[in-house]
DNA sequence: TGTCCGACCAAGCAAGTGCTTGGTAGGGTA
DNA sequence: TACCCTACCAAGCACTTGCTTGGTCGGACA
């Protein structure tokens, strides 16, 4: 009973994953599953009842992530190291619930029930921002740069990283957060 | 009647960088543009045939002037700098386009009609890999990092600006573009 | 044995989709 | 005056969309 819920969110999240929750239809759900479109409403109200779900699982589990980081004792570097890999680490497990929300949460959001992503949006920057200012005030970070600018190029450059990472590639996520880190914190310029 | 055209691909183009290509209607299109949206089939073949001509112009450009960065005589540094202003000088003078690009590619990219635009993103793939590549050579890059990491990281920071920059902003896409050149390069740590 | 109940099917509806068809108003040209 | 041509309208077609309705079937439980 709940296990087939859970395995019908799960068909449908790689589907809304990989074509976008629009373009993925009802009916593309119920052929991957192997049931008829009409049989989906036996276990959801709507479709978008399934995304929500969706989301709002993972978007807990990732949060509750990145306030252990704030509540921690780690210097304000080791945080914002730590904040990175968890992100690539959410990309890792979390591929398709990641590249749902990177790529349909501007959509969702023209729905009143999916106002949540918006809070969610305004969380994401506040930990972004506190853990820069933490950096600068604690003199480790260039206090030179423009803290808001510099929060969406980190935003940007590790969610946008769920459009190419393929989990069991090339490279682990941890390499690629290692890597990124590097870049980030030391730039690309030779010293 | 070419002047008319142009101003239905205008609108066109607003609409599908707004909400994306397959969420866009025709219907939508005409409303915006004042007319039934079977007048629109007076002047373009399909839908398809509007956002290619869309993306087709935008890019000649975009490319021409990447080669004319690689084919001029300024050092790899120098190249570098002017590939990323460029590139956000796209993002201000075509940002619809770049949108568009961004968010439809992968979409677009299951017609045959569109298999160029795949060409083009090998094509930018190279760009970046040469320019980091000669910056390598020339000893003014890292030598320690991995090129295609950093051309993602590149491309992905520089491209993804489109979804939060708007032209006339409290910032200028060249301020924008000088703050990520100076992470880009140097880091954010304290040196 | 009878009675539930969870999972599903078969059929279809209303709304919306891209696009087509046949037509018309109005300005320019011969 | 007669003829085009451009830009558009009015209507609707074939198809897809999310979702609904009434029903079937097999296993669990009394």
């Amino acid at each position: 009973m709940r296990e087939r819920r859970d395995e019908l969110l799960a068909i449908a999240a790689g589907l809304f994953a990989e074509k976008g929750f629009k373009n993925t239809t009802v009916r593309d759900i119920a052929d991957a599953a192997g049931i008829l479109s009409g049989s989906l409403y036996h276990h959801f109200d709507s479709k978008e009842s399934m995304v929500d779900e969706i989301l709002r699982t993972f978007q807990e589990e990732l949060f509750g992530r990145y306030d252990e980081i704030l509540a921690s004792d780690a210097d304000p570097l080791a945080q914002l190291e730590q904040a990175v890999l968890v992100s690539f680490d959410a990309i890792d497990q979390h591929h398709d619930e990641v590249a749902i929300f990177q790529n349909d949460a501007a959509y969702l959001l023209t729905f009143d029930r999916f106002a949540y992503l918006a809070d969610r949006n305004r969380q994401s920057r506040q930990v972004w921002l506190t853990l820069l200012q933490n950096g600068i005030d604690a003199g480790v970070l260039r206090d030179d740069l423009d803290v808001e600018l510099t929060y969406r190029f980190i935003r940007d450059t590790v969610w946008v990283a769920v459009s190419w990472y393929r989990p069991g590639g090339r490279r682990t996520h941890t390499e690629i957060a290692r890597q990124y880190l590097s870049i980030l914190l030391e730039g690309i310029h030779r010293a």
